[in-house]
DNA sequence: TATTTTATCCATCAATTGATTGAAGAAATT
DNA sequence: AATTTCTTCAATCAATTGATGGATAAAATA
């Protein structure tokens, strides 16, 4: 019960962002009273934070299996298999996506840090990208590059509801297009000579 | 009155959104009782649609004012200039770039939709960049494109919060390397010859 | 079986918030 | 000066929402 409460949780604040959601309809989608709510998970804020930390983990994991499938490629194909393997798990569970922005952008009212671990996260893909060597040593130029590329990539997923009226388009044939588009935007900065040769 | 009401509610709407803003908060801003506010305003609807109104009318004129400052530059130089005009203006006003993420991605329960003419605006700047000749014809990888790129800027302007602190860097410092990872980012796709060709 | 623990629901509180009303003051108009 | 219009405020409503307490049932344990 607690899990599930958890996976209904993790929907619906994805959904409406965590003072949109109330705690009555998290309840309503799991189909239970409200006091039970509390009773598994204690104040709001606390089941916020364990979604959050559900959400951080996937991500890390997520990273990880891409960042083994694209390792030994070229740069170019690297960037190209990472675009496509991310768009396909975050098309797939949009409330990630959400959780995110809703994280970097909601000045809100509640005091929930971010747990969600972001500069952790973009060194990660610099690595994984083979864009640093180092961890440690990646300049505030190249997170600066990664934060956009990351960035790109969730406006897309979490934009989907508005931008894809106004492409006019099938859900597959956004999908589609935001791959190519993030492949056209993205490939030619990371590989071009006078640009590639601070990353190798 | 009427037009103080609107200024702070622009501001106020701007940090925290529409559900998170209360109407006694922007009434606090102003110095005002909320009945004042209701008096001029009426529903908190209106208030906020007369904001996104005020907005949108800002942007189209700023990219109008864009578009005259680039005219007859190369695609190149008309790209830098108008990355470095368009982030000027934005990080001075970071309350427009929130108002628009949040039109973008918050499935709120309230019944505004926005007012904020993305694809107009979407077109606007293809044919302002040159990047195709005729409103009409915009095909939809092209709007993907545009999309993109003036999602990224808006993300770097409403991010600051989060990301500064991340970079660790001053506000100025953050703002200069803003513009260079988007020129970094932007600039190699679109002016790359085989890519080229389709924008011009 | 008896008892303890766990889990669930109903009723309810207190705080917040959007919105309204009626009275009263200030300014403009006649 | 009198009247009308504009502007402000205090008080108040009703609805929503986070949270809790007590009763009760179900399950586990003794």
């Amino acid at each position: 019960m607690k899990a599930k409460i958890l996976a209904s949780a993790r929907k619906i604040f994805g959904e409406y962002g965590y003072n949109d959601t109330t705690t009555r309809r998290i309840a309503g989608e799991v189909g239970i009273d409200i006091s039970t709510l509390y009773y598994h998970w204690g104040e709001k804020q606390d089941l916020y934070e364990a979604v959050l930390k559900d959400v951080s983990d996937e991500i890390q994991s997520r990273l990880k299996e891409v960042e083994k499938k694209v390792s030994g490629q070229t740069l170019k194909s690297r960037l190209e298999i990472s675009i496509d393997l991310m768009c396909d798990y975050l098309f797939s569970h949009p409330e990630v996506s959400n959780l995110i922005l809703f994280g970097y952008f909601s000045k809100t009212r509640h005091g929930v840090t971010m747990d969600i671990k972001i500069p952790e996260y973009i060194s990660n893909i610099a690595v994984a990208m083979e864009l640093a060597a180092d961890k440690k040593t990646i300049s505030i130029e190249s997170k600066a590059r990664i934060l956009a590329v990351w960035n790109t990539v969730l406006n897309f997923i979490s934009g989907e509801n508005f931008f894809r009226p106004m492409l006019k388009t099938s859900r597959e044939n956004y999908i589609k297009v935001v791959k190519e588009t993030l492949k056209f935007i993205l490939v030619p900065a990371f590989t071009l000579e006078k640009n590639a040769k601070n990353f190798r």
